[in-house]
RNA sequence: GCGCCUGUAGCUCAGCUGGAUAGAGUACCUGGCUUCGAACCAGGUGGUCGGGGGUUCGAAUCCCUCCGGGCGCGCCA
């Protein structure tokens, strides 16, 4: 409808050049939408005061000129000036049946598209380190992902998703250490536990399956622990040493096959409890892709030496260097230590490579917004290796800042102080949490009370939309037959202003859908969604669905069981469940 | 200091590429269940859109500046 009316615009000027009434079409592209306003008509375009200047004419009076000439057209049953030059559109014949028919036939389908042609994306989301279990902070991006990527498909791409797992590292050194000494303490030896090695609870219960796989086979004797250390952990800034010379005794009193048991274990554990908790919340992947098979396949050393000799590789200090500065990041950035060990920036550097060395049309990559500083290196890294960075899309998701009452809850895996995900789940529910966490803009801090969300999880907006759902399918079993209902032909009942309003809105739902993956904000189907079940429910409470009547009956009987439709899609694309009772 | 995000009702937040009287939820007040589910609805109180300039027919939205909050600026990951 918009483009008709723009187009009939357009008609409209054309004339008026061949009359010289005015120069040319205007610069602008014409602007039609939907007013908020009956009185305002149904549709509105501001072309008179942006065309204004262009064409030397006050705003009112081309508006005038253009409204005498549109009101000649059939498809408005008049249009209107008003205010400072608006056009005010109104509609002859609304065809809603032609919702209603579209409904029908498309069902669980309907409000997709197929404008994604197929393309296929590539979407790296939560790919949080596996040495702990997830905590609250990281379910917004995985709320976030699993939607975003589940209107890419709802838009026609297909959609490859992915979990990075920093497997690698001096962060998993400290892992495998820490399950190896409370280990040894399990087994009843006395050792000192560094500060700033990881106390969950989560790693006594890795321990315990230590001790139960391996009996004390890996007990080493205290005082040659002790002995082997340069001195007792210091109070000030040298922790970060101490725990490199207690990680270097485990290599050295393990072989490097016990080693990798307790290596081995923590991950797999750590890893597979990552796996579930996910899955739990709806959220899956179509790989995890480890830090530790790229350098295993020795990709990391091929992309060093692929910017090696493209000449974006120097050395200063012993140390290799990427040149990332004459590429726009603000410094140059170090890829191999001076002790030999590539960084963390050269396997992601390998990483991206290989996303970018596969057909994606869009590479998506959402992190934490405290990761906004990294962006630039990747950027040019790969562009250093020659690929395209417009498929680089990164996206950044502020932190969720949790609270308990007024008492800000402080997050840190390594002190073992956090709420985990898992937790979330159990007090809150998987659809609750889900819908608070796409709620609001992703740019946005998000304020998540627990008290609040487990005190008083009635007043949890998901609940509105879901009762509104559960409410249609309630008057759904009250018939006989609810299929009956289902003819196109009984639309024209439909006569009050509410239904015309809620069939209009349920005709917007495939927009929002679009809108939605296009700016890349879920918070826009949940605001729509919200909006939907209040219209529901005014009518709801103002209407009699089920009257005398046969024809009126069916009629409304129809326009509900379109609106659950449009429920139940939406609600599935935002991975929250649509009951039929609650 | 530099960079990114952010400041809208008591609180938590929407506000589409600039548009008509700035909207929801919550809290507070008043009404509505012998009728399809009251986890609901109808109505009311509540705002100098952080401050100040500018751009124009028109600014919460764009530009400049100042103030306040968050985060980042490692041979950590």
């Amino acid at each position: 409808m918009k483009e008709q009316i723009a187009q009939a615009i357009t008609e409209v000027i054309d004339t008026l050049i061949a009359d010289g009434t005015v120069p040319t079409q205007p610069s602008a592209a014409v602007q039609v939408t939907r007013t908020k306003d009956a009185n305002h008509g149904d549709y509105s375009s501001n072309i008179a005061m942006v065309f204004a200047k262009q064409a030397q004419q006050p705003p009112r009076e081309l508006a005038q000129t253009l409204c005498n000439l549109l009101n000649d057209n059939a498809a408005f049953e008049k249009v209107e000036v008003a205010g400072p030059g608006f056009l005010n559109f109104f509609i002859a014949q609304k065809n809603q049946t032609g919702v209603v028919e579209k409904i029908l036939s498309e069902g669980a389908c309907y409000g997709n598209n197929t404008n994604g042609k197929n393309d296929p994306i590539h979407i790296e989301y939560v790919s949080a380190n596996p040495t702990g279990p997830l905590h609250v902070g990281h379910g917004r991006g995985a709320a976030y992902g699993a939607t975003l990527a589940n209107l890419y498909l709802a838009n026609g791409h297909s959609v490859h998703r992915e979990y990075y797992v920093n497997d690698a590292g001096r962060q998993m050194d400290i892992l495998a250490t820490s399950v190896w000494l409370r280990y040894q303490e399990l087994c009843g030896a006395d050792f000192p536990f560094p500060s700033n090695g990881y106390q969950g609870d989560y790693i006594w219960d890795i321990a315990a399956s230590a001790q139960r796989n391996f009996d004390k086979k890996y007990l080493i004797d205290p005082n040659s622990f002790r002995a082997n250390l340069p001195a007792d952990e210091p109070e000030g800034g040298d922790k970060e040493l101490y725990i490199d010379a207690v990680i270097k005794i485990a290599k050295q009193s393990l072989s490097s096959s016990g080693y990798e048991l307790f290596f081995n274990l923590a991950i797999d554990t750590i890893l597979n409890d990552i796996k579930d908790d996910l899955h739990r919340f709806g959220v899956d992947y179509e790989q995890w892709y480890s830090e530790r098979s790229l350098y295993e396949k020795k990709k990391t050393d091929t992309v060093i030496d692929q910017l090696k000799s493209s000449g974006h590789i120097y050395e200063k200090n012993g140390a290799l260097w990427f040149a990332s500065s004459k590429l726009g990041d603000e410094k140059d950035r170090v890829v191999v230590r001076e002790n030999g060990q590539p960084t963390y920036f050269a396997s992601d550097i390998a990483y991206h490579a290989d996303k970018f060395s596969q057909s994606y049309s869009k590479i998506v990559n959402i992190w934490g917004a405290d990761h906004h500083g990294y962006i630039a290196r990747v950027r040019a890294a790969l562009s250093a290796l020659g690929y395209d960075t417009d498929r680089l899309n990164i996206l950044l998701v502020q932190f969720a800042n949790l609270f308990r009452g007024k008492q800000k809850l402080q997050m840190s895996t390594r002190s073992g102080e956090f709420v985990t995900l898992r937790a979330l789940r159990k007090e809150v529910g998987t659809d609750a949490a889900r819908f608070f966490y796409v709620m609001r803009k992703s740019e946005q801090h998000l304020d998540f009370d627990l008290e609040l969300a487990t005190s008083t999880s009635n007043e949890n907006p998901v609940y509105y939309v879901q009762y509104a759902h559960a409410r249609i399918c309630s008057v759904l079993r009250q018939v006989e037959d609810p299929e009956q209902c289902k003819q196109v032909r009984y639309a024209e009942q439909l006569t009050q202003e509410s239904e015309d309003s809620l069939l209009q809105k349920i005709g917007d739902y495939p927009e929002i859908i679009i809108n939605a993956c296009n700016k890349q904000s879920p918070h826009l189907l949940v605001q729509y969604l919200r909006e939907l079940a209040q219209k529901f429910h005014a009518y709801y409470n103002a209407t009699q669905i089920l009257v005398e009547s046969t024809e009126l009956r069916n009629a409304r009987l129809l326009l509900i069981s379109c609106i659950r439709q449009v429920f139940a899609n939406g609600l599935a694309i935002l991975g929250v469940t649509a009951p039929e009772k609650m």
